[in-house]
DNA sequence: CAGAAAAAATAAACTAGTTTAAGAAAAACA
DNA sequence: TGTTTTTCTTAAACTAGTTTATTTTTTCTG
């Protein structure tokens, strides 16, 4: 038997309160537990009715491949995040991959509105994801890579430190060859 | 007596169904008619608890300014379009101006969810612009400027008209000097 | 319809970021 | 632990896009 523990805290925490065991159990029975290895497919462009991923442990990418076959990282998520198209049931444009060996737990669309409906509002979770993507966007086209990547590094240490650096280059919407001259540079700057 | 037409042709439309007068004299006592002048400010980064905005004619554009004073246009809205910062109540990063003179329908948020609840899934509301702004961020960074100008004049050859052209360039994310070369070099080529 | 103001075009010098390629370093693996 | 594979660095030539400034064209307004 599986163990969903992580799950049940994380509605805990988000509800404020402790569970039953029959709301555990209902819980148990819309989610399933899935284990990803490193590299693995997780979501592919093409796929209808794509599932909602809350993450145990690990990390994953979200990326699409453009017309002229190149990768682009849309989002990256870890542990106790949220991860899938907000646009399911309709065919998915993105690819998700493991980054690392990964745990989740999955569930449906019909399954994620029942749940989620009860201790969260829904519309509230796809409103953060809009307001982060929004700024996002403006920031990558205001800003240059070089302030970009200090922004990311301010607010994600972690992250930058886990993933390899092309797959920031990606993030940032650069080559990774750029983001390595940046590094260099930035390496010069803190010796000095 | 303003006229509040539009506003229950829209409700009728999603709602597939005619209006009573009971809910006509409700739409109309949460929606406000506002007129802005072309140049006029709807609203400005700062303001708390901003409205959403049901375009009967005319055209805006919500925009923000980054740190080193640039704008920065993220969409258009004209007419039978919605348009407002999803975010609300929380202060908002954006600014809204009418671009020509413009007639709209507000409304607050509490109107909002209330009304909208009615007729339309307000979490499907968020989503697809979600979606929209996702389509666009990965293709402005994907593509190059005169690729999504050619994409822009294929979906919206009418907005190509209206709008003036620094406005488009601010939108594709290029200055105005760059968008006038493209467009150079475009009309060479259909001349050939 | 004239004059002023706003928008667009053009030019030239510049910079951020790309491409291709080759070697170095690090990580994975057997 | 040595070998293979993956990732990162560096270099050099290139291109997409910027900046500043000037001129031309279009639009607005009295």
């Amino acid at each position: 038997m599986e163990d969903y523990s992580v799950l049940y805290s994380y509605f805990e925490k988000i509800n404020k309160r402790q569970l039953s065991v029959e709301e555990k159990l209902e819980i148990a029975s819309v989610f399933r537990k899935e284990h990803f290895k490193k590299k693995e497919l997780v979501m592919s462009a093409g796929d209808t009715n794509t599932r909602h991923y809350y993450i145990e442990k690990g990390l994953l990418r979200m990326f699409i491949i453009d017309q002229s076959g190149k990768e682009f990282n849309v989002l990256f998520a870890k542990e106790y995040q949220w991860l899938g198209d907000l646009g399911t049931p309709a065919e998915t444009s993105y690819f998700i991959e493991a980054l690392e060996n990964s745990s989740v737990f999955s569930v449906d669309e019909e399954g994620f509105s029942k749940i989620i409906g009860y201790y969260m509002d829904l519309a509230d979770n796809i409103r953060k994801s809009y307001i982060f993507l929004q700024k996002r966007f403006v920031s990558i086209l205001s800003k240059t890579a070089e302030e970009n990547y200090e922004d990311l590094i301010g607010q994600n240490p972690d992250l930058v430190q886990r993933l390899p650096q092309y797959h920031i280059s990606s993030y940032l919407g650069v080559t990774p060859v750029f983001l390595s001259k940046i590094l260099a540079k930035r390496a010069k700057k803190n010796t000095k």
